[in-house]
RNA sequence: CGGGAUGUAGCACAGCCAGGUAGUGCGCUCGGUUCGGGACCGAGAGGUCGCAGGUUCGAAUCCUGCCAUCCCGACCA
């Protein structure tokens, strides 16, 4: 293709609101425009890079098996209603009606479509397993979109589902889509790790999110040199010895603390570390009002308490429910006297002269000791990990990294089958529903994590398999009829083998051609110029490797075409 | 949804505090000179200063409200 007709609009400086090193890259090399908060175009060379990574993905479930279906991106209402999900859908759902009044919500996920199209579809034992997919917009009104194309309104998912007859066969089927994903991301040139994410509390099903580290991710990991490695909300950490009060220590104290309620307030005026007070935060769980206790310098995983707790619902209560369960407004609970059970996370435990909420307006407690002033109902690893946690078997030391999720695969059981319905007859005549796993990638997020992991200063550096052109063909001074002659020739013969390249036939200065050049990032870039030209050779540079190769005519088109096949087979 | 910031030409910004004909750089158009690493000279085009209301003889500038976008956090089936 040539650039005069490719619709590649460069820029030279970086639009201010892009900060991410992917978002600025996608908008200075011409990939995306922005039409409103986390919805773009694709343009040109940013629809190639989907269609590249789509062709991977496509080629990849293919070979596992899997089989290619395109499902509507408008749902009925009805059918959310169906699986108990419309309420859960919430703020994220978005939705319209018709002009008859039926309710219409633009596909967030097909867990409930799916199940629809293969429940009226199954009938028998025989018609199991079965593994479809598609690749599709999907729309979720994202309260906070980020970053570029990191997390957008409306994204492009590659999501599968599996059906089975029984436990081992879904066993099968995500060993497999794991090995598949492990394919598919490797082959983008990404650097991942799979991590086991919270299973959730339905049914202790297992889960597996595939990240890439990158400062600009929205989720963060907990990882050690020893080799652990776990998203946040099942981290895990030693268990820290608990303390006794020293003798004759100070007996616990109300002092005043006139519209002082949070942490930060009360230690910056008494002066009193964080990590020496006991935040105090109040939950109702499953309808019962209970009490979380964390050191003042940690953060409540809710994850973690409500597993702690075995809830199935776990809210922050409302101040209302606090006063009635604490007696006093919001901002003064602490655990001493509490009459709802406490939870207490095991660095509580180690206090023995905390400052924190005595449950009365405006009042707190000193030399609160825990054990002798208050009983937690339970104790546990109810906080978030932080970086020098000891690691569950004590022998690392945990660190916090910032990572995107770039695939999930999930093992759901009979979730959507029984409340949507997709039963089968099995062998002995009974009626059972299928069980499922659900598998998904998310399209433009691998864009933008091999954006993330593929450029240096200068702009993007692609990897063969993701570029948007194999090849660019680079014309120094096209007004010179001999140079451009002959990169025409060359443009046609490359075209002729099937070479995909882009050919920069632009009247701009040699400058501007070899800074956009490297710009774009496309792996190769053929130069001609009147210079080389006079001696019958062209130059060959290599992005990745910052080389410049010689040819020489004749055979160039036969050296270029190993250049490229070696480029390949060293990506895959 | 809470906190912070920003909206002036395609992009990046100045002007606002101290109200008085809307500017700079890059890009764009035309002419000329250049031409192997983001050229130079000359002449141009391009803006309801985010929107609405108010104050004022007069508002990009002061006041009020709204909207949009970005960042931190909450949320993320």
């Amino acid at each position: 293709m040539k650039w005069t007709q490719a619709f590649i609009p460069t820029l030279r400086q970086v639009p201010k609101d892009a900060e991410a090193a992917s978002h600025q890259l996608a908008l200075r090399t011409g990939l995306i425009r922005q039409l409103a908060s986390g919805v773009y175009s694709y343009l040109p060379l940013g629809h190639r890079v989907l269609l590249k990574i789509i062709g991977i993905v496509r080629e990849e479930m293919n070979r596992a098996g899997a089989a290619e279906i395109l499902m509507p991106a408008l749902h009925p209402a009805e059918l959310w209603k169906k699986s108990g999900r419309y309420e859960a859908l919430g703020e994220d759902k978005i939705s319209f009606k018709n002009r008859a009044g039926h309710e219409f919500v633009l596909g967030p996920t097909h867990e409930e479509v799916v199940t629809e199209l293969v429940g009226g579809s199954i009938q028998s034992h025989r018609d199991l397993p079965l593994l479809v997919y598609q690749i599709q917009n999907k729309f979720r009104d994202e309260a906070r979109p980020r970053f570029g194309i990191i997390r957008t309104k409306e994204f492009i998912m590659k999501d599968a589902y599996s059906f089975d007859t029984d436990d081992a066969g879904l066993d099968r089927q995500y060993q497999n889509m794991s090995e598949t994903y492990h394919r598919i991301f490797s082959r983008c040139g990404l650097t991942f790790q799979v991590v086991h994410a919270d299973p959730g509390l339905m049914g202790g099903k297992m889960s597996q999110e595939f990240m890439v580290v990158c400062p600009y991710g929205e989720d963060r990991v907990a990882h050690s040199d020893t080799g652990y490695l776990a998203s946040l909300d099942i981290a895990g950490r030693s268990q820290p010895p608990s303390s006794t009060p020293p003798a004759g220590a100070a007996p616990t104290e109300i002092f005043e603390t006139p519209n002082l309620r949070t942490i930060e307030e009360i230690s910056s005026r008494f002066k009193v570390p964080p990590g020496s007070m006991i935040k105090t935060i109040l939950y109702m769980a499953d309808g019962n009002p209970i009490a979380a206790c964390v050191t003042g310098d940690s953060e409540i995983n809710e994850a973690k308490l409500a597993r702690l707790v075995g809830a199935g619902k776990l809210l922050q209560a409302e101040p209302h429910q606090i006063r009635e369960a604490t007696g006093a407004p919001v901002g003064f609970a602490g655990p001493v006297g509490l009459s709802v059970p406490v939870y207490a996370d095991w660095d509580v435990l180690a206090l023995t002269d905390a400052v924190t909420g005595a449950n009365q307006a405006d009042r707190h407690l000193k030399h609160v000791c825990a054990g002798r002033d208050f009983q937690p109902f339970k104790t546990g690893d109810i906080r978030f990990v932080k970086d020098g946690d000891v690691t569950p078997d004590g022998k690392g030391t945990i660190r916090l990294l910032t990572t995107m999720e770039i695939g999930h695969i999930f093992k759901l059981g009979t979730r959507y089958s029984e409340s949507v319905g997709a039963a089968f007859l099995d062998d002995s005549g009974v009626r059972r529903p299928a069980i499922m796993g659900c598998y998904g990638i998310g399209v433009n997020r691998i864009m933008a994590a091999v954006m993330e992991e593929h450029h240096d200063e200068k702009g993007m550096k692609w990897p063969a398999a993701l570029a948007p052109f194999d090849l660019e063909l680079l014309s120094l001074n096209p007004a010179e009829p001999e140079v451009e002659q002959a990169a025409g020739k060359i443009y046609g013969e490359l075209l002729g083998e099937g070479i995909d390249v882009l050919y920069d036939d632009r009247d701009e200065r040699a400058g501007v051609k070899f800074k956009d050049a490297e710009l774009l990032g496309i792996p190769f870039v053929l130069v001609v110029g009147g210079r080389s030209l006079k001696e019958g050779k062209v130059e060959l540079k290599n992005r990745l490797t910052g080389t410049t190769e010689i040819l020489e005519f004749p055979g160039i088109i036969g050296l270029l075409q190993e250049r490229l096949k070696a480029a390949s087979r060293a990506a895959s």
